[in-house]
DNA sequence: CGTAAATCATTAGGAGGTTAACTAATTCAG
DNA sequence: CTGAATTAGTTAACCTCCTAATGATTTACG
């Protein structure tokens, strides 16, 4: 049988792994902060682990998570529409990433592109009447999937959470990084 | 001038926007989790976000997030030398992006590629000299900046946070999902 | 043994995002 | 009013990762 190539594969005791990996690391560095690289590596783990949830859910039709950020963009707005670059402004994303979704939901017959009637730049992206049934039925099925995968945490611990991860982005605002110097390597060897 | 195109940006009163539309989009449906919804999408923007963090360090040399984890993992490593696959498994990635990622960091002289002496399908990667040497310069002040990032937090809100993580993460891999139905609409038009 | 199954690295092709560059429309300064 | 700067949407080129498929090697087992 031809290998299944199954991808990542999410291992229970990956981040065992990877613990000791960083305390490795740590003995040949000195001042090594092993639970902020810890904390961190989680991080971006479980953000890989949601963005494979929400594609799995999506896939069962044919879009991807891009689309449906769009459609629930558009279905939490005042009338069903939004300007095109308000959607990008609003899902911090590019415009030309919008054109493209939109592109591919107009196919779709989702959405409809519309001139802005003042702003003759502004082109506004609306929920058809199909795209609105549609998502009358999709939402509350993917929010029951999002309810059950947040319920793991109390509301208590939600709260927690959020003010941890706002405080996270704070600093990532305003914190001052220090950026690298020049690598000047004492070998023979130059960098490519 | 020419437009900037300064791409995606982190307004800071995103999440206000963000938590009026959930609301808006509440009113449409019954039973919708406004704060495990506004929890997931937490999440979602601050990886967003952490991954910016990365590549904007990356970016002072000409290598991505992808070749870092790399070089960390060959760094954490017995003798800063793993198999290809093995590296694969460790950051869960496919086996394809680590020859692409070899490839690179090959060409930029910071690792070699070794036959393995007893199994031959396997190829090793290894931090060259310069490799390790550029390692023992770059680590610490990329540690330097992610203990800054995390320092946000102290050391017990990193271990709830960890907790946290690792909870939810388990709650992925073993809830049971609802998979969507069929949509059938009942206008007139079906989907294309 | 000797054949079937599994594992490894690589290649080719595609999905989803980005930046850069371009045109059209609007706003702002003088 | 007029010319410069800004904003919108689109296109083209690229980057990073993925899946699928292939050839080489090793392991499992009858």
């Amino acid at each position: 049988m031809v290998e299944p190539e199954s991808g990542p594969t999410p291992l229970s005791d990956e981040m065992k792994a990877m613990k000791a990996g960083l305390l490795r690391m740590s003995q040949r560095c000195e001042k090594f902060d092993v639970a902020a690289v810890y904390a961190l590596i989680s991080l971006k783990r479980m953000s890989a682990d949601l963005d494979g949830f929400v594609d799995k859910m999506c896939k069962t039709f044919d879009f991807s998570s891009g689309r449906l950020n769009v459609l629930m963009a558009l279905f939490s707005a005042d009338n069903q529409s939004m300007a095109l670059s308000e959607i990008g402004r609003y899902l911090v994303v590019t415009r030309p990433n919008i054109t493209g979704l939109i592109d591919g939901l107009v196919s779709d017959g989702l959405v409809e592109r519309i001139d802005h009637p003042d702003d003759r730049r502004l082109i506004i992206a609306r929920l058809t009447e199909h795209g609105q049934e549609f998502m009358r039925w999709f939402v509350p099925q993917h929010i029951a999937n999002v309810s059950e995968l947040m319920g793991a945490l109390n509301q208590d611990e939600l709260r927690q959470l959020a003010h941890m991860i706002e405080r996270l982005r704070e600093r990532m605002r305003t914190a001052n990084f220090k950026p690298y110097g020049e690598f000047k390597p004492e070998s023979k060897i130059a960098a490519g």
